[in-house]
DNA sequence: TGTACATCAGTGAACGCGCGTTCACTGATGTAC
DNA sequence: TGTACATCAGTGAACGCGCGTTCACTGATGTAC
């Protein structure tokens, strides 16, 4: 059943950028093959290099999908808070969670794929890709920052967000060891009830209300 | 020239695991092949599985190893500090330098392995390597901590960690562009200067004296 | 102490396998009339 | 509108290659006497 109309070509680049995004997250770049990739979206390998014009062009398609999805995650999670503050307590809680830890396929690419970018050769497309969803998560994260400059915002951004990653990856290494949940609860701790939270001291007033409300959360 | 004297071999195998050691953490595990890590301990590939039942089983030692070098690194730059502050800031100062980043072979196994060590299959010999490194570098970051109590101390450990971890595995990730070094500087401004250093807020006063009177860290 | 020989560390060819990529082919789609 | 046919999305066999692992072989080491 070879030739399908151009909207279904269409909707099978989609599918092949959607599921390798997924697989690329769980297995790592070079653990997700052509074959696999094509089977998970449902379709056969030969069929590939209409699509792509290499593995490496795939990949940096199917990170900057994962990085969209995250971002769209982070917004759905940021949409029902009543304030910035409420919103990064959000996006913390639901990143450094048990479910974001156990199901990468779908959680942060940050946390999924920076090992391996990080050996990429430079020139890469896949490091452009990440680099630009790095960006963009810095960018979003220091929006909701209660700080004294732009400047001060960004670094502290920077910095949460490192946490955040480091956490995640660290408690995804170590799964199954009582150290695991230790990273995520410490991180959760140190980003949102101790000092590196806020300017604030641990237990100030507002984030009990609007954590209330919020909680829905999937991982990103 | 085979059958080397028995003290020669044992010097084979130990060059194996350095040299593993380091080319697991540059190329990750699946990266560096059984012929390549042979090759850089001077050997050819053939005598591999008289040294080691799997690579598997030399991924588990390479990574102890690993973590052998990077905790024998922690001890020499605290040996030359004052007190447990000076030692926490210099292994953090190391820690987020652009030489670690740029050194991946010799640098941190948390940052070089855990993306591998985490899609690592429950069983694996590596995976409790791993977890055993990770534990003990927590430990001696809570010998240097500032903290009312012992869980306190760990739980800071724990969050500093991986807030290091992080900002070293995202600058790498992210080399060549602007947003690398500014993950280190941010990292380091977060850890050192600023409010996730000390229970205090930013540029306030006393943790210093609190400081003065701690321990010395026990380099595990 | 010197000699004879069994042991075994290291070599390199070979194994089956899965990888990324190529290509001749198929037949429904899309178009020209 | 219906018919004829060129286009091209997807198929599956095939390519060369490198992987982890095995194995017959080599010859210096280590030991028995």
């Amino acid at each position: 059943m070879p030739r399908v109309s151009r909207a279904q070509a269409e909707r099978n680049r989609a599918a092949i950028e959607q599921a390798s995004a997924r697989l690329f997250r769980e297995r790592g770049l070079a653990g997700a093959s052509v074959v696999d990739l094509m089977a998970a979206a449902g379709l056969t390998h030969g069929g590939f290099y209409g699509h792509f014009q290499s593995k490496d062009e795939l990949a940096a398609a199917a990170c900057a999908a994962a990085f969209e999805q995250s971002r769209e995650r982070w917004r759905r999670r940021m949409a029902g808070q009543p304030d910035a503050r409420a919103a990064r307590r959000a996006l913390v809680q639901g990143y450094l969670s048990a479910r974001n830890r156990d199901d990468a396929g779908t959680g942060c690419p940050a946390a999924g794929l920076s090992g391996d970018v990080a050996r990429e050769p430079a020139g890469k497309p896949v490091r452009a890709a990440f680099a630009d969803g790095i960006r963009r998560q810095v960018d979003t994260l220091a929006g909701l920052q209660d700080a004294a400059s732009p400047g001060d915002a960004r670094r502290r951004a920077l910095a949460q967000y490192a946490a955040m990653v480091g956490a995640l990856v660290l408690a995804r290494a170590t799964r199954g060891e009582p150290i695991s949940d230790e990273f995520l609860a410490a991180a959760r701790d140190s980003l949102l009830g101790g000092a590196a939270a806020t300017p604030t001291p641990p237990e100030a007033a507002p984030a009990g209300r609007a954590a209330q409300r919020a909680r829905r959360g999937r991982a990103a």
